[in-house]
DNA sequence: CCGACAACCTGACGGC
DNA sequence: TGCCGTCAGGTTGTCG
């Protein structure tokens, strides 16, 4: 399900597969996602060319030749694939194309996002105003860490979590990363000194990419080839409470932080 | 400022 | 087999 390198894996389908692609016909369940989907917006799509597959955080913008961009969040079980055969169970917009198959939004949950917005509506979405760096971005580096953990007594994996800080950094990376880096995920976030600042900044990006590379940890069908993402396998800590740390086989702890579970080994992170 | 929690939904899984 | 409780990768908002 859709972490960063998910959406990233389905931005890469859509450049390579939508784009140029014409929406011949336009259908919607009418179900209300994050927010209400106006069937009358979706159905105006129709005759729309796809120019553009763009990632904000977690956010994919569609660009399409009027101007306008269909701004889609995947939630925790939203799909965005190219599939035949007519619509199943939890399927939300239904996009024919004037060249293969169709376009197919699912989201069982429904706590994903499916907009169509016009240029203007767009700059001032509240979904991407507070948006902090990207962290695949230069511009996410240790002093940019450091500056906005500055004085703050909350946890680190709380700050990462936040994406007024990060964009889009999800919560199995953010284990993952913390892991990498030997940083309890407790630790306040104004005590991460310089070195451990840049080593986590590194631990960050090195484990978005890996799993970029792998076609992310669970979602990967959007051609429905059903390849599962490869990335799972990988996971040192995520999910694994109880078993043995990778490093040194102490067993794995899951704690809540900030509502999330959190998974850390008490020996190797400190 | 910060954590806890609720809200939005459905599905998977473990225990009995 | 089935019923029930618990949990889930996201994001926003409220409360204390």
């Amino acid at each position: 399900m859709p972490e960063l390198p998910e959406v990233e894996t389905v931005r890469a389908a859509m450049a390579a597969h939508l784009v140029g692609r014409t929406v011949a016909g336009a259908w919607t369940s009418g179900l209300r996602l994050r927010e209400p989907l106006s069937r009358a917006r979706v159905r105006s799509l129709a005759g729309e060319r796809f120019t553009g597959a763009r990632r904000r955080a977690k956010f994919l913008l569609l660009e399409l030749s009027s101007g306008r961009t269909l701004l889609v969040h995947l939630g925790m079980t939203g799909n965005l694939v190219f599939r035949d055969g007519g619509r199943i169970l939890h399927d939300h917009v239904v996009l024919t194309l004037d060249e293969g198959p169709p376009l197919v939004y699912a989201d069982a949950r429904r706590f994903g996002l499916f907009q169509v917005l016009t240029p203007r509506q767009l700059e001032r979405s509240p979904w991407l105003r507070h948006l902090g760096v990207e962290p695949l971005s230069d511009d996410f580096d240790a002093g940019y860490l450091r500056g906005a953990a500055r004085g703050r007594s909350r946890p680190i994996k709380s700050l990462l979590l936040d994406g007024r800080v990060v964009a889009g950094l999800g919560n199995i990376y953010a284990c993952e990363a913390l892991f990498g880096a030997r940083i309890r995920p407790t630790t306040p976030a104004g005590r991460i000194g310089p070195r451990r600042a840049e080593r986590l900044v590194e631990e960050i990006k090195a484990v978005l990419q890996r799993a970029v590379a792998k076609g992310g940890t669970t979602i990967s069908d959007y051609l429905g080839s059903g390849a599962g993402g490869r990335f799972q396998q990988e996971l040192a800590v995520y999910g694994r409470a109880g078993e043995g740390c990778v490093v040194c086989d102490r067993p794995l702890r899951n704690r809540a932080i900030a509502g999330r579970s959190t998974f850390y080994c008490t020996r190797c992170q400190t």
